[in-house]
DNA sequence: GACCTAACCTATCCGCTGTTAGATTTAAGT
DNA sequence: ACTTAAATCTAACAGCGGATAGGTTAGGTC
């Protein structure tokens, strides 16, 4: 798109920019999520498969060549943003399903919390999401073992409600795969990520919900 | 799949296959089903970018210069797939919003239509539903205008039903995308297309959602 | 100042991509 | 039987894809 060719990562004769140069030496750690984050964003414009390694290299201003020294390969960029978005879920927002609370307030607690790590992290759920046919047999089922993790979890809960006469009667599968696909599905259309957003899609979507649970 | 009444009107000398002899020369019409439904398979399996025309053709036994006689580009492919996912559902769905009956009664109507056309289609949404970066710019417009109707069309049945007083007041721009997304999801995850599976997903669903729209 | 390793480079390979041109075969109409 | 148009074929091109091998620079450490 700005089709810049080279950037002349040379040094700018005077001082640093205030923001990350863009082109300088950095440690493997910087590299590394500075990588992640920008492939996650051209895989969201254009597609895992339609982006080659060069993209990539050119937007942080290296070589492709030099992606190698980071990642063994494209598709463990990919799994990395992948891992993000299941991992990083399963490990975050799930205690707070082993909190003390109601299920109502526990499965509250989650819900916000899912919103809040889907806005962060908005472009990788995007690709991670969507893309994840292009992984390897061993990363998918890693990535689908959090996936599944993370559903049966909330699953649970719903049934416990269910339980105790806090929930509906329903089919608690069912009902945990429809939450998470609508909870998911914002980062589809989202646009930003203030905080008024996040408190009016949390308030409407708590309502629609418990509303929907309680008996 | 390849419900088509006249498989083949060619007499083939002794007994006719039972199945499609999957590479005879066949019309257009045929053809250009057959092309459509076999892609959106593969896609769905593999991601658009990752297939070739040679695989597409490979699996319906022809060559791959032959598809362009059917269709322009690889792009043409994709764009027909999104559109039996956005213009069917216009055209066959929002009808039900039209009928008499409360918002309520019209709402139910839709997501069961909807459902029961996601599980006909459901490779279709697969794919028609992730890859539209992909598309053209002008295709790309073209779909989300389908799309964009679609939600406005479920927004404004939920905003009157929130005006008479049978549903409770809520944002009904984002309860229609929430709703949306739970029932597009369901391509996701579903196995099979028995009816079954419809009522069971139709029944949790409904009772979910509606629940929680009235007041 | 010598040294070592991490970070990055240049140059290159080869397989595969969508697409086109032009020849050929099939089916249908007369 | 002859003609015609639709459907499919063979052959090829031009270019981009991910990946590799091996050389070069930077930055911290003794």
């Amino acid at each position: 798109m700005t089709g810049l060719p080279a950037p002349s990562p040379r040094s700018p004769a005077t001082l640093g920019p205030v923001q990350e140069p863009a082109g300088r030496r950095k440690p493997t750690a910087q590299r590394r999520t500075e990588i992640v984050s920008a492939a996650a964003r051209i895989f969201a414009d254009q597609g895992y498969a339609a982006v080659g390694m060069r993209d990539i290299a050119t937007t942080i201003g290296i070589r492709s060549a030099s992606l190698y020294h980071h990642f063994s390969s494209k598709e463990e960029i990919l799994y990395a943003i992948c891992l993000t978005v299941t991992r990083e879920p399963v490990e975050q927002n799930l205690p707070l399903l082993d909190a003390a609370g109601t299920p109502t307030e526990r499965l509250t607690a989650l819900v916000r919390a899912h919103v809040r790590h889907l806005l962060h992290r908005h472009v990788e759920y995007l690709v991670g999401l969507h893309e994840r046919p292009a992984l390897t047999a061993e990363h998918r089922a890693d990535i689908d073992g959090y996936l599944h993790y993370y559903h049966r979890r909330v699953r649970d809960v719903l049934a416990a409600g269910m339980r105790s006469g806090e929930f509906r009667e329903l089919n608690p599968t069912l009902a945990a795969l429809g939450i998470l696909d609508m909870l998911n599905g914002v980062s589809g259309w989202i646009r930003g990520s203030a905080d008024e957003d996040t408190d009016d899609v949390v308030a409407t979507y708590t309502t629609l919900l418990f509303a929907g649970l309680h008996p």
